[in-house]
DNA sequence: ACATAGTCTAGTAACTTAGTAGACTTAGTG
DNA sequence: CACTAAGTCTACTAAGTTACTAGACTATGT
């Protein structure tokens, strides 16, 4: 896998928000907290609504919020909505399908699925507050 | 990190390679082999000479073969040299240079720093050898 | 000299990425 | 009710990357 930039800008976005349980946070704040360019993250955090990872409210003092406890999000959750699957290849059906002819594809890919494994295991158990309050856990 | 086209031919043809320990293979074999597009694998190999993972024979009755053991060969000194650093990020500066400001980004550097080191060890610890003839280790 | 096989330079079509522009909708405020 | 602040949606684009291909050149064995 490989993180974009989308990627990085979607954590860094709700770490931010993960630092302001108790209200909304409007786009231009989180951008102007993070310097990230508005109207990308516009997109991004809209993405992240769609994942049920956020919240919105629309209107004067709207803004965005976790939609659960920043204990509850992973970085793996993020990483795959944003940038899809976490392992180091494209497709594994892609791959998976030369593997039935010859054993040496077979290995090939255990291997790369061993890769995959060990970065879904540190992402899917490291969460945003893991991220942003070490303190609170 | 993610695998491109060009690493997994890379791969599938350094496996040929430790398959015919004895003697050269030509490109077009190679490529018949496994089914790759001939030309961009000429351009691969040449890449992998470079990096003093092969030698080839120039001429009549030339090719490839591998320049040390399959068991010296491991995927990540291949992936590194066709697809790049084996981290999850595109360079360590750019998000180096946020780290210095926010504690967050610090966090998170270790993180995708453990995801890189996870890789490491599996591609460092992984030879051609281990892919294609693992009963003579 | 001729055939065979690697080398090198160029180029290109398709796709992805990282944005931007601007109109539209919703909700609070006076 | 008008105004304003804020999210939503559609569409576009510039630049870069990827996965190739074409074709001329060079070296080697017979």
């Amino acid at each position: 896998m490989r993180i974009s930039q989308r990627g990085l800008y979607a954590l860094q976005a709700l770490t931010v928000l993960a630092q302001h349980p108790a209200g909304v946070v409007k786009i231009k704040d989180i951008a102007a907290e993070e310097e990230l360019p508005e109207k990308f993250l516009e997109a991004i955090l809209l993405d992240l609504k769609r994942a049920r990872i956020v919240v919105s409210l629309r209107g004067a003092h709207g803004g965005y919020q976790l939609k659960r406890s920043p204990k509850k999000i992973s970085l793996g959750e993020i990483l795959r909505r944003i940038d899809g699957p976490l392992a180091p290849f494209e497709d594994a059906e892609s791959l998976r399908h030369r593997v039935s002819t010859d054993p040496k594809h077979r290995l090939l890919f255990r291997v790369l699925l061993d890769v995959r494994n060990a970065t879904a295991n540190i992402l899917d158990h490291t969460s945003l507050s893991d991220l942003c309050c070490p303190s609170r856990n």
